[in-house]
DNA sequence: ACAAATCTGTTATAATGTTACACTCTCACT
DNA sequence: AGTGAGAGTGTAACATTATAACAGATTTGT
């Protein structure tokens, strides 16, 4: 497993970025609640983003259907402690997929299948950093991401 | 005047930023409707991100309020046609920084004053694109931005 | 066992964005 | 000038995304 291997559009073995993620969460000392660990699992299934919505309709807990606010404050929770990441152009989100070695990530969206591929790389544009620093801007987070369609739903078409 | 300047963080002549906007939007024998003008005037007064409905509460023509579909119908249309941005981190809009240059940009955004510099520069960061295109992603369009607090609001403390 | 901090449940509401459809205007063509 | 196609507008309703506020429950550190 290479480092910036865009494994969402790849062949890969799932169940091991799940474990990895998994173990990952669980060895950082957070406390993992119920709806916390819930909305994780949801997100781990794949490397597709899922909406706010999309995931509370799936939360489910002993029959109970929770409020917005239970998911958008699990949500928060993964998204503070690198367990997960707010795709901005989606309003969406998506699974870490390197919770381990997750420094700086770009995202690679395709429009068709939702599928979201995490790419560790150096934080934005250089161009657009040296700019910024240039008239003494302090930046704090950074967004970058690549719209588009990926390889196999081009030949879908 | 630079290229990669950002104007909206320096000390400029901003009237200069308006005229080059509205004399290159006249030049593109665009119909520049009504509604697509006001929308634009408003986004052109200076370099701070306008949501949509900031807009709409804005638009008035002989005392008429319009309809959410009118903002986003003009706003729509100046973006397709690279008179203006829309900024996915803040859900808002800016007028382009350069329509007579704009190849390529990103977007640095102050979170305490709203201002957004826009920089023309290579689109997206490289180790993303050259990653996408390993796995023959067909890459349309890209998201760069970078948020934290200008020079000018650090000072503000 | 207690207090402080954190998390949860719940109601309500705010903010952002879209659909659908009827009507009007503009422009190119005869 | 008339006219038909395409583009733009007005309007109502609705869909989606996100937050505020506050009371109650649970966990944690001491």
């Amino acid at each position: 497993m290479e480092k910036s291997e865009p494994l969402a559009f790849l062949d890969h073995d799932h169940s091991q970025c799940r474990r990895t993620a998994l173990k990952c969460a669980n060895n950082q000392g957070l406390r993992l609640t119920k709806w916390r660990q819930l909305v994780l699992d949801l997100l781990l299934e794949d490397h597709r983003s899922m909406g706010a919505y999309e995931i509370l309709n799936r939360l489910e807990c002993n029959g109970v259907k929770p409020q917005p606010p239970t998911a958008y404050r699990a949500l928060d929770f993964l998204v503070e402690h690198g367990l997960a990441h707010r795709i901005e152009k989606l309003n969406a989100y998506v699974a870490c997929a390197r919770p381990d070695a997750c420094q700086s990530a770009g995202f690679i969206i395709c429009k068709e299948c939702n599928i979201v591929a995490e790419v560790e790389c150096s934080p934005s544009n250089p161009e657009l950093l040296r700019v910024a620093a240039n008239v003494g801007f302090d930046a704090e987070s950074t967004v970058m991401e690549v719209e588009g369609i990926c390889s196999n739903c081009q030949n879908n078409d």
